[in-house]
This record gives C-alpha cells, structure tokens and sequence, in this order.
DNA sequence: TGGCGGCTATTCACGATGTGAATAGCCCAT
DNA sequence: ATGGGCTATTCACATCGTGAATAGCCGCCA
C-alpha cells in the first residue's frame, strides 16, 4: 500500500510503531503476508541485493488494495475489537496520508451507536425479568462502549485541531 | 467447587449460563478438566450410571480449591481481560454463594488506579514530546479503564442493595 | 588475516487452543 | 423394528503464534 514491500522490512517498521498497538511476531508477518499472495491479494517477485539475502517482495494488487480499503472504513462489528482494529486504522490512516478518517469515525460511532441502544433495551430486559447478574453484564458492555463513543469524539477534535 | 462434576454436565449448566459471558465449546471444557486432572487440581473418577455412559466424575482437590480462591480474589492484571474474568468471577461468587466481591472488586479497583496513573503519566509525556498518535492510544486505554471502575462501582451498589 | 559477533532475510517445527464430527449405547416414539 | 435424539466422551484437524534454525555477508578487533 505504501509501495512494495518485503516482510522483513514491514516487520522492522511495525515493530517500532504499530507494534506498540498490535503485537505481532516476524514468522507471524510471514505467515500473513504469504496467505495475502494465496488469497491474490498480493504479487510477489524475489529480488536480488548487493550483500543481502534476496528478498521477497510483495505488490498489493487491485483486489488487494480493495480490500484493504474496506477494511479501513468499516467499522468493528464487536467492541472488543476496536481496541485493536480501530486503533490500527488509525495508524494506517496517519502514515498512508489516507483520508477518510472522519467517515470511519462516524460510521463507527453509529454502529456503537444501535449496539447501545440494543443493550439498553436487554438492560431493561433483564432489570424487568430481575435478572441482576445478566443486567451487570450488559451494563459492563455498554459502559465499554460509550467509553469508546467519547474516545472516538476525542479522536476527531484532535485531527480536526492538526488539519 | 461446587461438588463433584462430569464434563458433559458442566457444560450444560455453563453453557446456559455463563456460556453467555464466556462463550466455551464442549470438547474445550473437556480439554481444561483433563489438564486440571494432570495438574493435580482434580481427581478423576469413573462412575457408572443407569442406562448411559460413564461419567468421569471430577472433584476438586486442595490445591484446586486454592487456585480457584486466589483466581477469583486477585485483579486481572490486563484491562481487556476483565471483559471475561471479572464477568466470569461475578458468575461465580453468585452462583457458589462467596463471599469477597467486594475485596476483589477493591483490589480490581486499586489495580486500575495504578493503571490510569501510568497513562496518564504517559500520556503526558506522550503530548510534550508531540506525539499525536501514542496520546491517542493511551487515551483510549485510560478511557477503557474508567470506564470499568465507573462500572465496578455499580457492580458493589447492585450487591450491596441486594444484601 | 582469521574468526567472531551481528545484521539481513526467510523458513521450520512445535505447542497451545478451539471446533466439528465421530463414536457408542440406550431410550422413546411411530 | 427402527430411526431419531439424548448422554457422554474422544479424535482429528485447522488456526495461530513463537522460538529457534539456517545461511550468507559485513565489520571489527586481535
């Protein structure tokens, strides 16, 4: 997406920066960016260095780069993952030079939004049933996600302040 | 812990009900009890029944029970992993009538607080040295953090009400 | 000059973990 | 009598991540 790029190369990257949000090991990246060929979502073409192992470098097709792209705006169906996922975007978002942001930030926040709204109506559910441990439950949930509802809010004054 | 137990009818009782906080597949369950058999935190035995296959029945040993107990008293020492311990630890001290929750939900408690301290901390540093990104990473995990001590105090208003 | 440590680059073998399906006997309804 | 469903357990397999192995080349220092 950033050009072509060879596994330990991206790896050498991510580990300094995203590596501080998503952790991941070197044969993991690997293993990832070979599936990425499999699935067509990558070309690869083994390059020659002076002094160097070759390496094996990969080009992000059309289907690739769609598919990437989709990825970026689309919002994380499960709370639990937007700890990882939207907090990647936002990585990508900032160091591809993307925009967009704004629009996955709503869309997001929307989809927190009827996640919310069908939590309080099981929270009602289970207050009316008397079912207090289901009721803590999901009141645990939507205080996770209104939690991230405000970071999210935070997160566009802070880009709206740089642009 | 709460009597001896076969895994076939853990699972159904779980499956029920915690199953709807912590989602676990059978033959995982079967997989965990043969591990705490190995471990020497349960006894196996085979008991017959009456027109259905043995059981192997299990019953906790002490070095289970104290597992168990300093499982269920101490902190999750990762915010994201409250998600499913805490939840989990509240199932329990219902469904075994403990006493404690308010013990662990303090320690739980005092854990986060150290926890928001260091972010904030490092958010600090974060914005002195400008850097946007790592400030918005620990902001989300400052906000995830409060979020579930505003929820733990609920959690102790609930039980205390109850009692 | 010789060899040792470290860098680039990739691969491999393994362990943990979870899942669907297989197995097998028994009961009940049609 | 027989097919479906319940109790109960096990198996084989896919996924996923990790540490270590491999291998050539470079620079450093004795």
């Amino acid at each position: 997406m950033a050009g072509p790029a060879h596994p330990y190369g991206l790896y050498r990257e991510f580990d300094r920066e995203l590596g501080r949000v998503w952790r991941i090991g070197q044969a993991s990246l690997y293993a990832r960016m070979k599936r990425a060929e499999e699935e067509g979502l990558a070309t690869v073409e083994v390059a020659e260095t002076e002094g160097a192992p070759d390496r094996r470098v990969h080009r992000i097709t059309a289907a690739g780069k769609e598919r990437f792209l989709a990825w970026m705006g689309g919002p994380s169906e499960r709370v639990r993952d937007i700890r990882l996922e939207f907090l990647s975007r936002l990585y990508f978002f900032r160091r591809l030079g993307l925009d967009g942001l704004e629009d996955a930030v709503s869309l997001q926040k929307s989809a927190l939004a009827s996640r919310i709204a069908a939590l309080e109506s099981g929270i009602a559910g289970a207050a009316r049933s008397r079912d207090e441990y289901w009721r803590l439950v999901l009141e645990f949930r939507r205080s996770e996600a209104k939690a991230v509802v405000a970071w999210l809010d935070v997160c566009i004054a802070t880009n709206g302040r740089k642009v």
